[in-house]
DNA sequence: CCCATATGTATAACATGTGAATCAATGGTG
DNA sequence: CACCATTGATTCACATGTTATACATATGGG
C-alpha cells in the first residue's frame, strides 16, 4: 500500500528489509519476549529451560528426549545441555529407560514441580496483559494465521512435484 | 479444532504450548527461515551476515554500528563479531568517523556489492515462492498484524501509566 | 549368533543471543 | 582547562542455535 519502493539507483533489487517475513516474526517475537524474560529471569530461568519444565508439566508421564525436543521446538544439542543444567539444579530426573536402553525418561522432581508452581501464575498474568494489550480475538486470530503459515511452508519442494 | 484441552489433572493451569504466541512466532520464523538458509550457506553467508550486507546495500551511504544495529535487529555484541568476521571476508570496510572518533563507519566494498547482487535475485524468488504458497495479501495481513502486535507491546509497563 | 543398518542421545565446533562490564571519545559545567 | 556523566563500540561470560559427527543400543537379515 504504502510502500512506493523508490527506484533504488545501482544496488539490487531488495525489499526492503522491516517489510520481510523472517525480520517480522523476528520483532514481533523479540517485543513479546521481552515481556516474559525478566520474570523467568528472576527464577533463574531462561526462556528455554521453562519451555522444558512446561513440556514436562503438562505430559502424564515421563517423557524421551526425543519428545521434549519436539514439544519444546528445541534442537537435540541444546536440550542435552539444558538438562544437564535443569539435572544439576535439581529440577528434573533424568534415567535411562529401562526397556529401550538408548532412550533417557525425564520428569520433573519435586523441586522442579514447586518451582512451575511459583512461576506459572506470574507467567499466565503476563500472557493475559499482552492479549488485552493486543486483543484476545486478534491474537487468535494471529495464532491461526501463523499456524498456517508454518503448514503451508512446511514441505520444502518449491514447485518441483 | 482437535485439541480439547484436559482438565490437567494435578497440574498448573497452563495454557497448551502450541498455543502461545512466543512459540507459534518461533516456530513459523523457522518454518520461513528453512527456505532461505540454504541458498545462503551457498554462498558461504549465515542469515544475520545477510541481514547486515542487506542493510549496507540499501543505505545511501556508509552507516555507523548503531545504525545498522538498529535496521539488522542485531544486538551490539553480535554485530561487532560479524563485522569482524565480514571484514576479514574482504566484504566491509570498516573505518574511524573522523569527526566522532568513536564512532565506526561501514560500507560495502566493491566484492560485498558483487556479492549481494549475485545472491538477491535467488533470495528474492525464494520469497516469492513463499508469498506464492501463504497468498500475497495474506502475507501482507499477516506483516501488517505482526508490526501492530510489535507496537503494542513496545512499551512495557503493563498498564501503571 | 554375526553383521549391517537404523535409531536415540550426546559431543564437538563454530556462530549467535543476551546481559554486564570495559574502554575510548565526547560534551557540557564550573 | 579539569572534571565527570554520557555515548558508541567492543569485549567478556555464559546460554543457545546449527550442522556434523560420534557413540551406544536395537533391529532385522543371513
Amino acid at each position: 500500500m504504502t510502500d512506493i519502493a523508490p527506484p533504488l539507483i545501482g544496488s539490487p533489487n531488495l525489499r526492503p528489509f522491516t517489510h520481510s517475513l523472517p525480520m517480522a516474526l523476528l520483532r514481533a517475537r523479540e517485543a513479546t519476549m521481552r515481556w516474559f524474560r525478566p520474570h523467568l529471569a528472576a527464577h533463574g530461568l531462561t526462556e528455554q529451560r521453562w519451555r522444558v519444565l512446561r513440556a514436562l508439566t503438562s505430559a502424564d508421564g515421563p517423557l524421551d528426549v526425543g519428545q521434549v525436543a519436539e514439544r519444546t521446538f528445541l534442537l537435540a544439542p541444546s536440550l542435552s545441555r539444558i538438562l544437564t543444567d535443569l539435572k544439576g539444579l535439581g529440577l528434573v530426573h533424568r534415567v535411562a529407560d529401562t526397556v529401550d536402553r538408548r532412550r533417557t525418561l525425564l520428569s520433573l522432581t519435586d523441586d522442579g514441580r514447586r518451582l512451575v508452581t511459583r512461576v506459572a501464575p506470574e507467567s499466565e498474568s503476563i500472557y493475559g496483559r499482552i492479549e488485552e494489550r493486543f486483543g484476545a480475538e486478534r491474537l487468535d486470530s494471529l495464532l491461526a494465521d501463523l499456524r498456517e503459515l508454518e503448514d503451508a511452508l512446511a514441505e520444502i519442494d518449491g514447485g518441483g512435484r
